[in-house]
DNA sequence: TAGATTGTTAATCGATTAACAATC
DNA sequence: TAGATTGTTAATCGATTAACAATC
């Protein structure tokens, strides 16, 4: 399969969520156009992106909704669930694990992790809290493939090493700290600092208008 | 001033991080070898962004640490602290209101607001959670400047035409729906559904390897 | 047939990378 | 002077936009 440019692959979820409000109200067919509208992304630029993935309109029609659906779950695999552990039971981490936009993209949280005793043993969501001694082990022996962090940004590099350690294949960092991983595990970093900081210089530069990211 | 890049200014927030953990390390010089280094960033691009705002640097010595680090609070906007008001007192709303990372950007939440009369009138870290039909008229006593929309997919356009009708400048939005902002609205999308998506489709298509984002 | 809309090509635009003269 | 490192130019790379022939 071709490679997909990063900014299209950024843009496919935001087709994805249009695509499933068109199909809850029922529609079959969607214009590269009404899908852009949908997305906020220029027609052309939907139509280029899709092709990235296959060809699943037809001249003079449109796009075949439960199609384009499919073709972007396969694509942005969501058709086999995944699974995670989180390390750092703070409330961001709580929040993550109660997100509501996760169920639709697959994403299942297996066990949660945290250093502090006082929060061992309690129940989230019907999860446990365990030990950070622990996540070896269990990260093993559940195969888990992603981790979470949202730890302190301090204790960020260990907890990523313990979970590279366990065999985790990709690490979701919201940790404010710019991790060194190992070229063959995938590392995404969700720095809400950098959205804050896009946001505050653009008020003081007194440009509106701008639509960022 | 001339226009900074998106991705360059997308990086500025890496190197201000960086500058800081150089300056508490007492650290006067760093090169942008160094620079880029700890940001996780190509040297000739670190050299290449700081240009977009001036000449920091001296040929064969490197950059001054503190001289840096103002100019970057300086075009970063966060000379002047950023107020905001927080409506959606959910789980992700909460970890927002406590984000140590934002205390370093200025921003400061005044207010949070919430349709559910069971969470108005409690207490989050000092401040009142207030019901909606106040919005309008304390964000305009406030002249609050950012409004944070941190509620379910469904309420978000309904409160963002509250916040602009309020006079917020700028809207940094949480909730996974695309929303319509008049074009002097400064909007920024806090997508997580987008970052799980991107990992996903890296694990399931094997490409191991990429430093995402 | 006439109107609509795709897939794709070509043109434009912008960002990154490489190289190096100027400077300390 | 020799070595280091910036600021900047030019070359490369990649993404977006525009246009349109092909298709329904």
């Amino acid at each position: 399969m071709l490679e997909i440019p990063k900014p299209t692959l950024g843009r496919l979820p935001l087709y994805y969520r249009a695509l499933v409000t068109a199909a809850d109200a029922g529609l079959e067919i969607i214009s590269s156009a009404e899908l852009g509208e949908s997305a906020g992304v220029d027609s052309a630029q939907v139509r280029k992106d899709i092709t990235y993935f296959g060809q699943f309109g037809r001249p003079g029609i449109g796009y075949n909704v439960p199609n384009l659906l499919l073709a972007l779950e396969q694509i942005l695999g969501l058709s086999n669930p995944n699974e995670a552990v989180l390390v750092g039971a703070g409330r961001l981490g709580m929040a993550i694990c109660n997100y509501p936009g996760f169920t639709r993209f697959g994403l299942k949280i297996v066990a949660i992790f945290d250093i502090d005793p006082q929060k061992q043993g309690q129940q989230v969501d019907g999860l446990e809290i365990f030990p950070l001694w622990r996540l070896e082990r269990i990260v093993k022996k559940l195969g888990t493939q992603i981790g979470i962090i949202t730890t302190p940004a301090s204790s960020a590099q260990g907890v990523a090493k313990m979970l590279i350690a366990s065999g985790v294949q990709a690490i979701w960092n919201f940790a404010p700290v710019n991790l060194k991983v190992p070229p063959d595990v995938i590392l995404r970093n969700e720095d809400l600092a950098v959205g804050l900081a896009t946001l505050s210089h653009y008020l003081s530069s007194g440009h509106g208008s701008q639509k960022l990211k």
